[in-house]
DNA sequence: GACTAACCGAGACGGTACGTCTTGTCTTGGG
DNA sequence: CCCAAGACAAGACGTACCGTCTCGGTTAGTC
């Protein structure tokens, strides 16, 4: 979840050669210390020369690994994401169920005051670098949405929901929901908040139960 | 739009008194390199110093008159934001045709690129100072939030739409997915896509055709 | 002792012509703040800014007749310099009875610790502003400089002294050496040192009892 | 002469430890720098930025280094400081020949444009700073001093001179007449006025060649 | 008694320098 | 070759003053 990402020893392409073996010690130091501080400074007053000398490192250890504070960051905030919601929805019963019940796991994570400081952080991360926004929505969001999506789209195949729906519209719609609550509107992320959004959206979803001519007005494209 | 942010002139309160007369010109020389600058570096490589070089400024003038980096930030953009989606959206005809139409206008101004970097440095500056959160909040998102709030409460009250729905959630996943699609996803804003998910929620907001029995099943709390 | 420096009105140059009169409680109130910040911060610290607003006047009030701090500091120190020691020595006596009475009378003044900062002020406007330091020569060294040369002339004119010595270079050693002691020095000027340098400049200066053959050895030039 | 100032490696206390050391080339560019500015623009117009621009070196290594300005100043010009008049006058002949050979190496210094420059800046210095004041008088004022008073107490055990006087306010008389000549008076130091006190002095100094009584007269402690 | 010019307080203005902080690189010595 | 320590060049930070420039408001004269 957070090998190194400057020069990934992918398997065999780097000799074990001479040399000392990187310490597996001082990686975790680095991780350890970069989530305290998030959690005492906040993303934007953290430092790489604070986090090197809270995980008793040198400053160069932490460039030989990462590029940006913003990765040192993703790695962080992505070695303690539970492995939860990184796996896809059930697929054992309603569509509603499934997706009700996965959705309310991620809220719940969000909720909480310490997961939703490294969500903030890691989205500032996000925010100030492009690669850094890459990594986190490879490795976070798009598992995620592509997970939701999947689900979904079976619930589609069984019948449960209209074929024609922009999932992934709707899902983005959900995710980025929850984001906006933790980030841009700070406020209090409440889980009636999210069940009544999803119950919009599950409705909208739900195959016509007779032949409802369509939206049909106010339509663009 | 952008009157002075430390020491707003609330009407009355500031007597003329004695004293040279803040500049208007420094201002908007200010606000306008703001604005440029964020074109040009982004909102991280932003500096009060490039700024007020930029505007031929003392960067004391900037410093008198604004908190931080972000408050000048949230100023300058403020003060160009458009007016049309600061105004709610109209109520003459259906709440589909009224919502799609404002929607529709918003996100075209999210898809032009400068307005798109815009967004995303007015991002970055919240995330990174809870007072610019603040004021972005009240003055740009609260306005947006409640005049759709407004127009779905009012199709309630016509019998348009299910008065019993949380219009805020909703109106926050079609806020945050606009968000979502031009800070962390950073991709393809499409309308097709703000389409369809308007599709989804006005279909599950729309009233049960008949006596459909309630979502019934999955229900949390 | 401190009329207008930039401007003087010298004689009939300016028209009485209308308009308000300069106030002379600013500048008493200007004079004053200045002596009383030396006392607290020192020359260094002091800014004219600080002066005008302990003055309770407007920084312009002090730039329209001062062209430096450096100036301001002279007209401060100079306006309550005592008044003794710019008049000349007594010529009732000795030599050696006038100036010891006269350097004496210098000396205590130096001693005192308030009188000790003014002149350590003064000494530092003058050596970083060369119209300072000439204003300051002009009306205060070259006063004291005079009096003691012209009263060892009149000692070597009655016989008491060698008509032949450097009365300039004697008397530079005497003020310098005051000078010497309360800047470079820092040390405690000892009345007994000044007592003692000027045992030996008087006795060398003394006519020679008689026929010594001159220095002789060791001249230069 | 100008190791560094703020954490002297004195002897052993310092471990070798790992870390960089410190540059060399830097310490010189720097000091360097310094000099040339001085003489450019004098110490008042100086600036930390300015020396760090001009050495080519970032601004934290001086204050890493050095405690103010008016230190580095110090060490600039210490470094460059003439051997000659740090050492004590020569015991080869008579008081006469040796002090005045010496004092005469130290004016002709004095005179060089160049070094008034710096010891006007040095000055300045020390009148800013007392720290700065006493490492310049522990480096070069309190050496000479000594040397000379040295010499003087030497002459006095040989017969030269008389053994009551105070050797110290002697001594000053002529540092401080140097002092004054290039920094208050701001005038033409004159190899002959040098000439002309030391003859006072030394003659004022000289056992009395008869049962002289006493300077008797107007004598106060 | 109005006019008018200069002075006054206040304080904003464009700048320069400050001393601190952080960044990313480089160097040293030890493992 | 890795690592901790830490010096280095670069440059942004926010503060303090600089000396200049409006602002109204206040005094004197002169019409």
């Amino acid at each position: 979840m957070s090998e190194p990402s400057k020069t990934p020893p992918t398997s065999k392409d780097v000799r074990p050669g001479p040399g000392r073996k990187r310490s597996e010690a001082s990686r975790l130091a680095i991780l350890s210390a970069t989530r305290e501080l998030i959690g005492e400074l906040g993303y934007e007053r953290l430092s790489i020369g604070g986090i090197a000398s809270r995980a008793g490192v040198g400053k160069d250890t932490i460039y030989r690994w990462w590029p940006s504070k913003g990765m040192v960051v993703a790695d962080a905030v992505l070695e303690e994401a539970q492995p939860f919601y990184l796996a896809p929805p059930a697929r054992s019963g309603s569509v509603d169920q499934d997706v009700r019940a996965w959705v309310h796991a991620l809220a719940r994570d969000f909720v909480d005051p310490v997961r939703a400081g490294r969500i903030r952080a890691v989205t500032a991360a996000a925010s100030e670098d492009p690669a850094t926004a890459e990594r986190l929505y490879e490795r976070f969001t798009q598992v995620q949405r592509t997970g939701l999506i999947d689900r979904l789209r079976l619930a589609a195949e069984a019948g449960e929901v209209r074929p024609d729906a922009d999932f992934g519209a709707v899902v983005d719609a959900i995710l980025g929901s929850l984001m906006y609550w933790v980030t841009a509107r700070r406020a209090d992320l409440s889980i009636a908040s999210v069940d009544s959004l999803l119950d919009v959206l599950l409705r909208g979803l739900r195959v016509a139960p007779e032949s409802e001519p369509e939206p049909a007005d106010g339509r663009k494209a």
